[in-house]
DNA sequence: TGTACATCAGTGAACGCGCGTTCACTGATGTAC
DNA sequence: TGTACATCAGTGAACGCGCGTTCACTGATGTAC
């Protein structure tokens, strides 16, 4: 039952939809190929119409995820929404560098340089809306994005809810008073799916 | 060729010692029962004679890597050790949030119960050893330990070296900036080896 | 202190299961005329 | 426009391999007397 191009171009988006979700909630190596289709409605014999091999699927999802962005307009937005108890409950639909970043950089290759590419580029970017001088952006930029990341994996290991939000709250207050007074203008660019589930 | 108990009680620690480092350094999944015996120099058969399985060892090695503290005495002197490109390197040897966390968050319940609880133990210690008000010294110490943190993994991620230490010197930098003037006394609890591979 | 025996730490083969991947098959799609 | 045929997306069984775990075995250790 052959199907048409349109129809297999719109499965290739479930799958590496589905991949990125998955991917994201349990981590790359508990998902496998299988867990996939089936998130997609598929079986797993087709998969390799699609990729040539998981490593493939990976990197193409690390790629589809990390290159979607459209985001809130200020840091501060940013962060609200990234320091947030729901995107500390969204795990398959938060950040992606802190659901897989250390299994990806001890990972192989391929995935390994599509999220170190990111990260420069993300660093760029941030730093570009920021105010002052370039020095103190980047360093700005850095800091900020290093403790949302830091923030979001504490809260997640802890699991105590009230700790949890704690954390995060405190680094919201951390990442204001790091900041040259009256900043948050320009929009960024960094890692947030829009809030809440959106797919398996 | 039963072993006596003094031997038995070595060769556990062998084992504590080789699982603490390979998984760190390679991920739990990743990492076999049998790759742990042959690192501590044994055949895999002989691991249920020190565990029930190999979660009770995720479990029992999380529980030892996390609990041998001795730590650098100022959390300026912590900021140093961890953010480094040493430390950056030794990622079997280094933090253990950063190398396994978000793995951890998301698995099961007994290793997730000793992260979350070292997670609280270390916020509170570290607080302590910070001057000010309550609020303040716990948010300098959440936002310095989430800074380094996500330092930490923004600086393994990115492949290039030059942006690594770039990510590092600016964390640091912003840790600093974060602070009240005129901190840095006290020792502080946080995660860290000593520098530098000290076993298998 | 010596002797006889039970225990049990570690070995290495084996088992069962789940995974990534392959393959024969199907029938709708697309193309050549 | 219609017809004949080749293509190939997706199915589901099968394969090979590696993993966690089990087990019969070994012989040194520890214990009872």
């Amino acid at each position: 039952m052959r199907n048409s191009q349109a129809k297999k171009d719109e499965n290739r988006r479930l799958i590496l939809d589905a991949a990125g979700h998955l991917f994201r909630e349990r981590g790359i190596d508990s998902v496998t190929v299988a867990d996939v289709m089936k998130a997609a409605s598929m079986t797993h014999g087709g998969f390799y119409r699609h990729f040539a091999d998981k490593n493939e699927l990976v990197t193409q999802a690390l790629a589809d995820v990390l290159g979607n962005r459209e985001e809130p307009a200020t840091i501060g937005a940013f962060a609200d929404a990234y320091l947030s108890m729901e995107h500390r409950a969204a795990v398959g639909d938060g950040c992606t560098f802190a659901a897989l970043g250390p299994e990806v950089a001890r990972g192989a290759d391929e995935p390994r340089r599509v999220m170190s590419d990111t990260v420069r580029r993300r660093i760029d970017n941030f730093a570009r809306t920021l105010p002052g001088a370039e020095t103190e952006r980047r360093q700005v930029a850095i800091g900020s994005w290093a403790t949302m990341i830091g923030a979001i994996l504490l809260a997640r290991m802890a699991e105590d809810p009230v700790l949890a939000g704690e954390i995060l709250d405190a680094a919201r207050a951390w990442i204001d008073a790091g900041q040259p007074a009256g900043q948050n203008a320009g929009d960024n660019p960094m890692q947030l799916q829009p809030a809440g589930p959106t797919s398996p």
